[in-house]
DNA sequence: GAAAATAGTTATCGCGCGTAAAATTTAATT
DNA sequence: AATTAAATTTTACGCGCGATAACTATTTTC
């Protein structure tokens, strides 16, 4: 390695014996340069490592090739696995992702967007609240800086979105546990701020129609991100009041889930399709822990890794074409039945 | 707020009546200007909402306000929990934090500081690896950047390191464990890279022996950072070949603790303290699933809030001495031991 | 082998701000 | 009111690189 210390492009063209614009050439596409001249570049570059100053770069550049990801709360392995997703999409194509955490506070929402716009980034890659995001800051937002969201949809807003067909996943649920036991009650907070809440309740309520049943729909009240706490505590109350008409439950997410197997096993009752067993708890989403609750939770898997590619791939075309889009993509993947011991 | 659109500080300059050094001055620390310039400035800028462009700034600056904040893995609900803490503790100090993962994965780990040395941060708190970590690149680039370690520590390497006691901690649950049952068998993976988990199992020796009894070690086998997967593998197996010599297991972290437990499950054993209850298991480092696990897990909490504010506020001292530090400083905090059912 | 196309060079400007020194104003002190 | 210290303004330069224009060198084409 290296020598004496590169402090810019100037003596890095004067070590490697090319200009200093060819240099700046090669930073921003190896390709643009010839064959030779590159190699010529690369073996200098292996000698002196020199890598050029990231502020400079990019007070200049008219764009840079940052990607801001907001992600509603990084403390949910679901979020920060398909946080990760985007994150290595981005790093094969060439740009370089920024991941914030809005820590399940809208507020801090909005602050990452404001943070991002300081950073000029070439696009963000977006998983808003919902209907607690600053829709109108949002959508500010989104006018200056191509946006495409994911997992939660906040309608009419943005270039595009990804994300699961709730609509297809509920219906491929509550099919399945219909026809292998009694239809399930659906268990979910009062006051969900995530829009997906919304269409899996409105699914749910479809799908029992449509398979002749009577829908029971359950909510509990409860503040902010600790799903767990209240999935044992109101789920705990429920259950223990005899509140569910069946003795099946689809959860709203795997979460509440988690928090109502535990409430159960506290209070006894063995859960799973076994003869022995007093109720099925069923979830949505797949998450990382449910495949080692007691026992292990059945639930539908939404499908991370085309989410996050999708997504990705989706917001490099808008910023390569650099024109927005005619018209507002969704895109809805499917989800796939996880079958447990729970249910 | 603004009618036309201020391009930098030179405009916002013209329209506050501030001249430009002066703005400068301000927004590198707005106490360093007269109280009443300081209104003026505060006025115009709620009037015509301008920003210090990031680059430009950073650009010039000898040291930028940038603190790197690098974990092994954000996936792990430990280190996006810890990280928060860390992340608030920077923006209170007048700092910006980048949160980087690691994503499980040492050869990240260095990919992460090289990253970081190209933003110039004032400094870094990292919680590496251990063993695994490449030391020879962590402590090359210690010399280039002050930097404070935490939960993991490497020794001898960087500024100082805030950690937990693990022979306090780990002699707290031994004795509470000796105390209510069984004394306990010690279960961990055979070749972990955390070097908590060599102390760890240091400390469980001593303490058993210092409680007069025989200590019974198990080391599984197994690779990466699938805990849960590896808990509920082979503690499974060992559990049903009557591997272990009491009824008593300590986890040498909550990960595979949440494993057995579910594998104690599938063997339709009940874990816990009660007399119908077939074995216990405790684990250590009060994971956020631990209080949902069925049974809820009897652990060790660490102190996060302390850690990463200890931590935090160490390396803002060396940043703003400008020096560094004659001798490395290493601060444990204490572990609380957290009784739940399972032992 | 000459013309055309491609790639590289030199030269120069601009980006938005930090920073330093000198000149000036303002506030605090006696 | 005079003295002094502190804050601010003016002026001027530099940071490292992107971008462009006008040339020159190299490679391709037929």
């Amino acid at each position: 390695m290296g020598q004496q210390k590169i402090r810019n492009m100037e003596e890095f063209a004067a070590v490697s014996g090319i200009s200093r614009p060819t240099l700046s050439k090669y930073f921003n596409d190896p390709d643009s340069v010839r064959r030779s001249t590159r190699e010529k570049i690369e073996a200098a570059l292996s000698q002196y490592d020199y890598r050029p100053n990231v502020y400079a770069v990019n007070q200049n550049r008219r764009k840079t090739r940052n990607i801001g990801v907001v992600v509603p709360n990084l403390s949910d392995p679901f979020f920060s696995e398909i946080g990760r997703e985007v994150e290595l999409a981005c790093l094969a194509a060439g740009y370089s992702p920024i991941l914030l955490s809005s820590h399940g506070n809208p507020a801090q929402e909005r602050a990452n967007l404001d943070s991002l716009r300081a950073l000029k980034p070439a696009g963000v890659l977006l998983a808003p609240f919902g209907k607690a995001s600053d829709r109108e800051a949002i959508a500010r937002f989104c006018r200056d800086v191509p946006v495409v969201t994911f997992d939660a949809n906040v309608e009419g807003v943005c270039e595009a979105f990804v994300g699961t067909d709730n609509f297809q996943s509920v219906e491929l649920i509550v099919e399945y546990l219909c026809r292998s036991g009694e239809p399930p009650c659906f268990f979910e907070m009062k006051t969900p701020s995530n829009p997906n809440a919304n269409k899996r309740r409105q699914a749910y309520l479809e799908a029992m129609e449509r398979h002749g049943f009577a829908p029971h729909i359950h909510q509990v009240p409860g503040e902010g991100w600790n799903f767990e706490e209240i999935g044992a505590t109101e789920g705990g109350r429920l259950i223990s009041a005899g509140a569910f008409e069946t003795d099946t439950v689809l959860c709203s997410n795997d979460r509440l889930a988690i928090g109502m197997l535990s409430a159960a096993y506290e209070l006894g009752l063995r859960v799973g399709h076994g003869k022995d067993c007093a109720m099925r708890i069923a979830g949505q989403d797949d998450h990382p822990f449910s495949r080692y609750t007691c026992p292990p939770l059945t639930t539908i898997a939404q499908d991370y890794g085309a989410i996050a590619n999708r997504a990705a791939s989706t917001l490099f075309r808008i910023i390569e074409s650099e024109t927005r889009l005619t018209e507002r993509e969704e895109t809805l993947f499917d989800g796939k039945l996880v079958m447990r011991a729970s249910a």
